[in-house]
DNA sequence: TTCATTTTTTAGATTTGTCTAAATTTTTCT
DNA sequence: AGAAAAATTTAGACAAATCTAAAAAATGAA
């Protein structure tokens, strides 16, 4: 069954929504999907019809399984082609999101099965967020948030949620990126920012704002 | 500027018709894009519109400079994929196709650019058709150097340059000659030496040395 | 040249995905 | 509980790309 780019994009959302809150609303999803409440009940319909969905109007909504298995698909293929994109072609991790979006929209499932051979079945993005198998299982990486790290306890960047290019931006600014190691040398509890001390480079203030997107792993040598 | 899919294969439909005609008419692209005359009138009038098109009703048509240019980076995006796959991916050269009709309308340019350095600014795709560098210019060669010959790909010898009896002897060893049918099968990155396989007879090694006297011509049959 | 055939275009519908504005249902607040 | 606010859905419209059926223009054969 093939399924249009605009409704691969719905299930991609209503999945990444779902497994944070558990369920999701119209209002949340279109905020997500940057349309109007409308659109989006247009379109719950016309998932609920084809059975990717659970839903009943006023009710709220979340992915049926066979609805959960798709988005995982798209999911996979747009890890995989960000992961692409970086390790072959040279991009920065920063500017992958935009193409992928429209790559991961490519139906062949061969291509993705051989894109991922051709990886070398990489278990995470360059964003370190897990890359599904091609039965759609993740490995849960267990990784946690910056602000839960305790002081003076090196870690190492494995993750970052919010994608938007100003934060991306500020962590470059920063010398932060997948991969860099820190600890948190400060925690000010006025306004909960950090001061971390960063592996080769001068240390930084990171705003709560900011830590809240990050996630590390315990560094284990250090 | 931003064209939807369907505007780009029809812009590259004509592009292939025309070359062969000159001029197009409706009846034509109805048959190669698989639809009916008034669907194409309509989008016949989009086009030109859009001034891609040189089109007065009942006269036929044909691109604009414009639309050309358009058509062209299609085919160039077509092609690069196409070798990619086969190239990278271990894709038969007559499984791409359908793929590369997709991928062909992924929109970054700089994507393509980069895959196009990534593949060695190749000159042909696998079927023997030339791919327009990134200004849009055609190499019509229709013979390449054996090192430049992509994997799995079917060619036919055509030219030796090299005429000394010490290679033309060497050649015969190992049944090669002009008009012998071969593909490579692998390129070894050590002493680029090639594997090839050859028409009815034995795989065989070949030396850069040697290889680089042997010109091909893409093969259409196999 | 004229009229039958072929080609092309127009007219009017349909599908998908979107929108605005209005109506309805749920939630919240006093 | 009852009213106001917020969330959600419905109604009606629109743009893109397609279709069928019918009309108009071009072609060509006697």
């Amino acid at each position: 069954m093939k399924y249009s780019a605009s409704k691969e994009n719905y299930l991609k959302a209503i999945f990444h929504l779902q497994s944070q809150d558990g369920v999701v609303t119209t209002n949340e999803l279109a905020d997500e999907l940057q349309t109007r409440a409308a659109s989006v009940t247009d379109m719950l319909k016309k998932l609920k019809d084809q059975k990717l969905l659970i839903y009943e109007r006023y009710r709220g909504f979340k992915l049926s399984a066979e609805g959960r298995k798709i988005a995982i698909q798209i999911i996979r293929k747009h890890r995989l082609w960000e992961l692409f994109l970086v390790e072959k072609l040279q991009f920065g991790w920063d500017e992958v999101h935009e193409i992928a979006e429209e790559l991961e929209h490519i139906s062949s499932k061969k291509l993705i099965d051989r894109l991922d051979e051709y990886l070398g079945y990489p278990k995470a993005d360059p964003h370190g967020d897990p890359i599904p198998d091609s039965n759609g299982k993740f490995e849960r990486i267990e990784q946690v948030n910056l602000l839960e790290l305790p002081l003076n306890q090196w870690a190492e960047i494995s993750g970052v949620t919010n994608q938007s290019s100003e934060i991306l931006e500020l962590l470059r600014h920063k010398n932060l990126a997948i991969g860099t190691r820190l600890e948190i040398k400060k925690k000010f509890l006025f306004d909960n920012s950090l001061e971390v001390r960063i592996k080769n480079h001068p240390s930084a203030t990171i705003s709560e704002e900011v830590a809240k997107n990050i996630f590390v792993k315990y560094d284990q040598q250090n």
